[in-house]
DNA sequence: ATGCCGAAGTTACTTCGA
């Protein structure tokens, strides 16, 4: 099982095919897309083995979820999600694939603490929290996976005093994912594969990969079921590394189900 | 080696991302 924010689906296409082929994961929560669900591959995909549902719009988000191992009961959006600009936006699908359910998300941004989008963010979170209130108490193994934009601790970026803006490291953010965990999920913490902290994103400038000044952003909060059931989570790194590179890392768990 | 931002709509510049 994975989550990735791909930053575009149809630049990351080749990397995606190549990191399917040898991650060899059996249920993929990709973020970004960036294309409308007409123009998602899903031919390519189908020849790699998986089958795709997928929500999107255009330049910008989109989510989808990927799976060799069944997908049934898909669904999109989360209820009572809010509006932005007066557009439902496609930043979440959720579906049951074999023995788990997924949930798909890109939260989203906030911008800045001024910005309209911030309380949009925290809306966003708070319809959340009543969305998945129900799979986080039953028994079929359930996760919310994905981009929350948000470092659940000060631990969770790389010097929380050099970030620039405000968004992602505030009380209402971090209140507003505590109380997505308190409807009954785990943050599945994963392992680094280098230095101590499981970075999932380093932003494209400034050298921030290379120096190590990243950010983990991307989750998967787990239900009791789904948490029992981990075995090893990661952060694949090395899918950051060279020319045409996501700026996120997929975070991948491991489960014995 | 991990390397100084990238994607996409539109067409030279803009918006957005975190």
């Amino acid at each position: 099982m994975a989550t990735w924010n791909i930053n575009s689906l149809k630049a990351r296409l080749e990397r995606l095919l190549a990191w399917l082929e040898t991650a060899a994961p059996d249920v993929v929560c990709l973020q970004e897309l960036k294309c409308a669900t007409a123009d998602v591959p899903t031919e390519a995909l189908a020849e790699a083995g998986y089958a795709t549902a997928a929500w999107g719009t255009g330049r910008w988000n989109g989510v989808a979820i990927l799976s060799r191992v069944g997908l049934e009961d898909v669904r999109t959006g989360i209820a009572g999600q809010p509006a932005f600009a007066e557009a439902i936006e496609p930043r979440a699908i959720s579906a049951t694939c074999g023995p788990v359910r997924v949930q798909s998300l890109y939260l989203p941004n906030g911008r800045d603490v001024d910005d309209p989008h911030f309380p949009y963010k925290l809306a966003f979170l708070e319809a959340l929290a009543a969305d998945v209130a129900a799979d986080a108490a039953g028994d079929l193994p359930f996760a919310a996976l994905g981009d929350y934009n948000i470092c659940p601790t000060d631990a969770d970026i790389w010097d929380v005093d050099e970030w620039p803006g405000t968004t992602h490291v505030t009380a209402p953010e971090r209140a507003a994912l505590a109380a997505v965990e308190a409807a009954g999920l785990a943050d599945v913490y994963p392992r680094a594969l280098k230095y101590d902290r499981p970075f999932t994103f380093w932003d494209y400038r400034n050298l921030d990969f290379p120096k190590n000044r990243g950010m983990r952003i991307d989750l998967a909060l787990a239900n009791p079921a789904f948490a029992k059931a981990a075995t090893d989570a990661y952060v694949d790194r090395n899918e950051r590394k060279g020319k045409g590179a996501s700026d996120h890392a997929p975070l991948v768990i491991d489960l014995d189900l």
